[in-house]
DNA sequence: CCTAATTATGGTCAAATGACCTTTTTTACA
DNA sequence: TGTAAAAAAGGTCATTTGACCATAATTAGG
């Protein structure tokens, strides 16, 4: 998997390759099942996840048994819940495969350690929190101000092949829209 | 306005007397009546705003007519367009005062030099967008998992004494529902 | 304090959505 | 590859929501 990291960093991130290796060399590797969770509902979530293969969705499932998703984290992209994570609190989510995927984990304490190692990094983990936040509120945003057809095309455009990978229910799941909803709006796009 | 801003900043960052000196020497002030923009859409965001009194709300119109609320700045809060403001291109959003308001502006590059300078003010910034991300996740999910009702009664109980000022259709267009569906809303609640 | 402007409520109707169910299609994986 | 499981589509009905309208109530600001 260090292959995966490494050149995920180097593209994006002004890092020395011993910077890398020190990297790699706090992170644990698992693979997870389809349908395996990382952690689920009240557990705290202890690491900082990246995704190097697969696709891992963070989610909630209400007691009127709906599932909710939101968020999607497909291979080259972080994921955990912040709020567990920075708090060591029991997590309102849980975080799963959606299909088989191989992840890296690092523990807070190692990975703060790293933030504070190499400033370089520190530089790019703000980075990435500045991209969350403006997706963040563009996704709030488009909740606002979208019709469910509106919010499906934008998904679609936006990450077609994502969309490939999921099935509907999940994408009605993040969209926050039923099932049958997105059926009844592709059906009708079907039409034209 | 500096009595405000050394309130704040003291009650919350451990910040010595010439540190906050510095931060409110670099501000300027600006005063806002009832519906004044302080910038509109296609303008860039160029300060980050500290609201020192009043409430301003970051918008947009659509198309069709439709007010969107994005955000809502009492008091004590800050406001900004972020993704305009980082990269200095025009923005999607127009924050204007929602009643009566004084505000602290700094510009980019000042607030910049200030994050550098004054490590705890750094710090501090860092935990305010830890905050801002947790409550963002918060907002999607409950738009996503929240009946309008439940929306409606989540927002009146998290904020009190903010629902109490805006106008109710301000508050459909932050929650993302028709002024006729929280009209009705209200309407059920005082039958029981 | 007055008055225009804003805000909230209410009625009515059409459209959109979800709940619940069955059937068809697709996919996972033993 | 075969079969059970999962996913998607479709049917029907009740409910919710919004559009559009008029009216009542409240408020801003001179």
């Amino acid at each position: 998997m260090i292959d995966a990291l490494k050149t995920y960093l180097t593209n994006r991130a002004p890092l020395p390759d011993e910077a890398v290796q020190r990297i790699y060399s706090l992170a644990l590797e698992r693979r997870l099942t389809r349908n395996e969770a990382l952690f689920n509902v009240g557990d705290v979530c202890r690491y900082k996840v990246f995704v190097v293969k697969g696709l891992l969705h963070t989610f909630n499932n209400t007691e009127d048994g709906h599932e909710h998703i939101l968020q999607l984290s497909p291979e080259n992209t972080w994921t955990l819940d912040v709020e567990s994570y920075e708090l060591q609190t029991p997590s309102r989510f849980s975080i799963a495969a959606v299909e088989h995927s191989e992840v890296l984990l690092w523990q807070k304490d190692d990975f703060d350690m790293l933030l504070r190692e190499i400033p370089e990094f520190k530089l790019f983990a703000e980075g990435l929190i500045a991209e969350y936040v403006h997706s963040s509120r563009r996704r709030i945003f488009e909740m606002l101000s979208n019709s469910p057809e509106e919010q499906y095309d934008a998904f679609i455009q936006a990450n077609p092949e994502l969309a490939a990978r999921l099935p509907l229910r999940m994408i009605a799941a993040y969209l926050g829209m039923s099932l049958k909803t997105l059926t009844r709006i592709r059906h009708a796009q079907l039409q034209r």
